[in-house]
DNA sequence: TATGAATGAGAGTTCATTCAT
DNA sequence: GATGAATGAACTCTCATTCAT
């Protein structure tokens, strides 16, 4: 295959990505059809097909750019600053994407128990790498003493939980605010001023 | 229709209802076909028909059984202590019951958007009640001073969002305390012995 | 089986084809299933197999009580007047019957063609008996001069068409009637003052 | 898509609709299943979903073809004479047509009341324009003064009604003709020669 | 006699998958 | 490379029919 040809496929199967990762963070894998991924790139189900071999193989690879595309946003925000304000920014950017973008994310990641071994893999390293980013910044900041935490893990697990369930309530920008904040306790650091307005 | 019949097919029902509930706890509203309860319970998809309406109709009954099984357990923990012991409490026996015996629990609730508005509110419903068990002791100990949150809402949701998701990766009882204790935090309880442990 | 027996079975075999005369004449054959008949007798599906071998043997029967009761009723007019008046009244009648009691009437008298013969040879019984009540009445016509037609059966047959298609078109008293002089015209009685209004 | 593919799909959405009309045509709607019309051509059910979205639009689609194949038939018959030969020509080869090909046609074009507006105004329409047909040649005749009716609407109505009923008891040619004089009288028109022949 | 329960065939529909062109 | 067409399995749902009680 010669480079050229290489790059268009390259192009071509990155456009078919993108466009099912949109459509699987919109709905979810049961809610979405090849059917509706190849009407949204004006082609046919069929050449779906040249590309990958099956549904599940596109949707791995899909989740796989959507997870990449969004780790990658949470890394390229600023470094500086404390723990806690490096924490608290991960975590409205998060909980942004996931209720703006991504809003059935949290189905997505929940792979099913029959899927094969290998794209069951890829999908933990994609999480893996993800929770990666999070991880560092609560480990820096129980190192400073900003932080505690009964365990890591159980934290991390219940920040992703939440934010993935957050496109289910939360509205406006104040209830990412507000969200952001209250995980922030999962670590001790409780905000300044605390109400308890429902 | 005579008592006798009438207990009789209250039973059938139940057997039923329990059944679909299990699928349900463990695969979803997608992952379950009737043919799959049907067959769990040893008769033909038609039969079924006998009993419920429509795919809809059982599900909800069935989720409405979950439900209700699982708020009522909640609400027969011990009364006594404070609201610290008593979250914790139910932190833990909410795991317990999410990780043993309803994984799926979670996408369950979720009910689609194109569902009778009828069964709608029934499930909402049943979200409102086993939420106010949460919210009351939240409450409590906010009036008492012990507990302190940002705001009650996304504290409750963060809770529930975490405890649903348990089961992807809690495995023991230890897990569970973890997670517990973990969750207390949103609270603004912090462990007597915190540590940082993976 | 005692007189006694005997006569109660009558009864209810009776209540079970008036209640399935009505509801056949409402919605034709497929519009109606046994469950639909159970319902409205407050009994239960499988009782009317005590009765009926099959919904077939049911509906045949059913529609035996309603031609038969029809039939009764247009020979209960009253048997004066010239063949004219009395075409005429008949037709009325009839249309009066299939708008206001019978709307599926025509759909019913159409049997399948792979009804058993036996079904078959029912229904045509009861056909015959039903046209000989008008064609006693334009042979009554043409032998005294009154009429005029081209081969009597295909203007009882054009006739009973019409009046079983009325219920779709036929909205009141005044329709009834202009659908009823309109056929006269099949006699070769024009009207004393015919109009031409749509 | 390529005019070549473009007409290759017509071709194979009228040989569908060309079949289900046929099946319509002998057996009515309730009458014919997806899986009929699809044994009838040598595919399979899911097939024909590749071209019609479900059975109703399926059905509509073919009524359609059927209604304006035989409209179109009837238009193509020679305009000249008085209205009084063209009624006849008119009403011999609709009954022909109804005899010979589509002997179910009647209940075909009784919609059924739950079906989408849509469908339902196409089904309307063809049968505006195939009444027009009758329409004209009866309101020219009644300009003319050869026609006298009691009104237009019953006239065009029963004239219909007996002949889409005319398959169940017209059989050879002569069965034709008296039917078409018959109906001849619906307008006034008495043949010269009138017999009584049962 | 009548009931409640269950069955099984068949309906319409969806959709991942295949394949000749 | 891509398309249009077709397939076949699975799904929800309906209903005449059977049968133990």
């Amino acid at each position: 295959m010669s480079q050229r040809v290489a790059r268009k496929r390259g192009e071509r199967v990155r456009a078919i990505l993108t466009t099912a990762a949109e459509l699987l963070g919109e709905r979810g894998y049961e809610g979405v059809s090849l059917e509706d991924v190849a009407d949204r790139l004006d082609v046919t189900k069929g050449s779906l097909y040249y590309y990958f071999a099956s549904k599940d193989e596109l949707v791995t690879a899909a989740i796989e750019t959507l997870g990449t595309d969004w780790t990658d946003r949470l890394e390229a925000l600023p470094a500086g600053g404390t723990p806690t304000d490096r924490l608290r920014a991960l975590l409205r950017e998060h909980i942004r994407i996931a209720v703006r973008e991504y809003p059935a994310a949290l189905r997505l990641f929940l792979v099913p128990d029959d899927w094969p071994e290998d794209q069951r893999a890829r999908i933990k390293a994609l999480r893996r790498r993800h929770d990666a980013v999070f991880r560092a910044v609560v480990e820096e900041g129980l190192r400073s003493g900003e932080f505690t935490v009964v365990a890591v893990d159980p934290t991390l697990q219940a920040m992703h939980a939440a934010m993935s369930q957050a496109p289910v309530w939360v509205r406006d920008d104040r209830g990412i605010d507000r969200l952001a904040d209250t995980l922030m306790m999962l670590v001790g650091v409780v905000p300044v001023r605390p109400g308890s307005a429902g």
